[in-house]
DNA sequence: CCCTTTTGGTTAATGGCGTTAGCCAAAAGC
DNA sequence: GCTTTTGGCTAACGCCATTAACCAAAAGGG
């Protein structure tokens, strides 16, 4: 019996790019296993079981869509920023599926997680982007969660298809990236 | 052996009870018999299967929701309105977290589905709300997703606390319902 | 370079779940 | 009152996560 050469990386890695494919709820043990071609129990050797299997693909996600979003915004303030920052969102929900949905639900175990990590930095470049609309300090916290709530609402309504009637989506998005920003700027 | 007096009705309701309990994803068809005094394969004398009975606690959230924000928003126009659409969607959310997740990602069969029902008339309070606003038509579509998303966005980040920080989270959603009122009354 | 230890794979088994089949008594209808 | 439908039951199957026990391959130290 040759040995497969795995690692953790590429289980946690293998089972985001699955979720993704079948979603999240899809993700079992047996078919990732299958997906390295390694039998069931080996995966136990390299992850505690689904649940930290759950946690760490969240991290991998997390850490990506801090990049993800981090690069988008590069070079850009205030509207341009805001725009680039809530497209990549939605770009990396509607093309990691389960990557993100890997995301919610989780709770952080403490504050050396490394999914904390990513949380903070997710975080920090949406405060960045903010930083642009010279917001009222009592305002930053509610504003931040304006735009998550905007970008994670209609990412996952759109993933599970809850815009069922005719406008066209994309430009509903760019409709509400611009009323997001007419608001910022008159605060 | 008595008979339990089951019918499909109850089975559903006490499906979304449960649900609402011990979150949909951890809804077994074990636990809802157990409840309802019966052993499980019983339950298939009421219902198709875990799909279907999904389908129905999606069908009866989505009855209630729109009962239920209906009956908020009435008498109310503008702001006042919106306020009450809002809070009620989200006390909703918040109250009943298995129905409201039954609802999504579920997609209607077919224009008779009663889920579809359930749907326009949220969807038909929601514009009805709006109209207190007299946007350009070729905003409204839009205006709506924008609401969908901002309602879902924040009411299933606090369910799944994505709100980590500091700030009290009621306060945001006021904000939040403040800023969405001042966009839609400057477009 | 052999001998030992660790590591990463295996098969077998357990227990929980959804679901189906087949049975039988209670209710309903003629 | 007899027949049919209905709503319960037990038994069984297959899938899934997980654990135990085992064993070969790599790693590493004399």
């Amino acid at each position: 019996m040759p040995r497969a050469g795995l690692d953790r990386a590429t289980v946690v890695a293998t089972g985001a790019a699955l979720a993704d494919e079948v979603g999240l709820a899809n993700l079992t043990m047996g078919s990732l296993a299958e997906r390295v071609g390694v039998r069931t129990p080996s995966l136990y050797k390299h992850v505690g079981g689904q649940d930290d299997l759950n946690r760490r693909i969240a991290t991998l996600a997390l850490s990506e869509l801090a990049d993800a979003i981090g690069t988008a915004v590069q070079g850009y303030a205030g509207r341009d920023a805001l725009a680039a920052a809530a497209r990549a969102f939605r770009t990396f929900v509607l093309e990691h599926p389960g990557r993100y949905a890997a995301t919610l639900g989780v709770e952080p175990s403490g504050p050396n997680d490394p999914m904390a990590l990513g949380s903070r930095r997710l975080l920090d470049t949406f405060t960045a982007v903010l930083r642009g609309y010279h917001l009222d300090v009592s305002d930053v916290d509610h504003a931040l969660r304006m735009l998550r709530s905007l970008c994670h609402g209609f990412a996952t309504l759109q993933g599970a298809n809850g815009f069922q009637w005719s406008a066209d989506i994309d430009e509903s998005f760019e409709w509400l990236i611009a009323f997001a920003d007419r608001g910022l700027r008159t605060l």
